[in-house]
DNA sequence: ATCGTTAATCGGCAATTAACGATAAATGAG
DNA sequence: CTCATTTATCGTTAATTGCCGATTAACGAT
């Protein structure tokens, strides 16, 4: 993992909207957008659009399944994200 | 540490640069701005600037000293940062 | 008191971000 | 096939970011 992609994902929690989408989604393992859209106060395009960033930083993952999309944290990324961090 | 806190900090690092001062930081310890401004190809006023972030986020702090400016980063914050992930 | 050094700030510009509503795309149900 | 549901994308707007050069401020030394 090379300094652009921690950055990226740095960039990705620097959000506060979004640091509570990755908590909520590690808490309950996985959930559909519309789960999310329900807790906060923001449209639901605004929260897709939160997903996509989060994904595109690679700590989420979102898996298609019919009409829903199911979204998860990338543990393997998560746990490498990890330990970058705790050898600083 | 609450969320808001978190998320600035995941923001201020949320720059491939901004990392890199950190890690270098870390390492030395404790340097002046025109170090880093001879490290990175980015203008002295860049650097500053990226400085002021880092020092706003709470993760870097400066010490004005005669003309110099020390910084070094925040051994508390970023512990309290490491356990905050570690948690996650 | 002035000069050289160092860092912070200002003004500006192009690019990006965060938010929204509206629309489109995909699928499952009836 | 059509409709309801769900998510993604588009277009827009205001605000923020990243970078620069130029200027200012603070200080030490001569």
């Amino acid at each position: 993992m090379d300094t652009e992609q921690i950055a990226r994902i740095f960039k990705a929690l620097g959000h506060p909207t979004r640091v509570k989408i990755v908590e909520h989604l590690i808490r309950i393992n996985t959930c559909v957008c519309g789960e999310i859209v329900d807790i906060f106060p923001y449209s639901q395009s605004t929260i897709s659009q939160h997903l996509k960033q989060l994904k595109e930083a690679g700590i989420v993952c979102g898996e298609v399944e019919g009409p829903k999309t199911y979204f998860c944290v990338d543990k393997h990324i998560l746990n490498q994200f990890k330990a970058y961090i705790n050898a600083l």
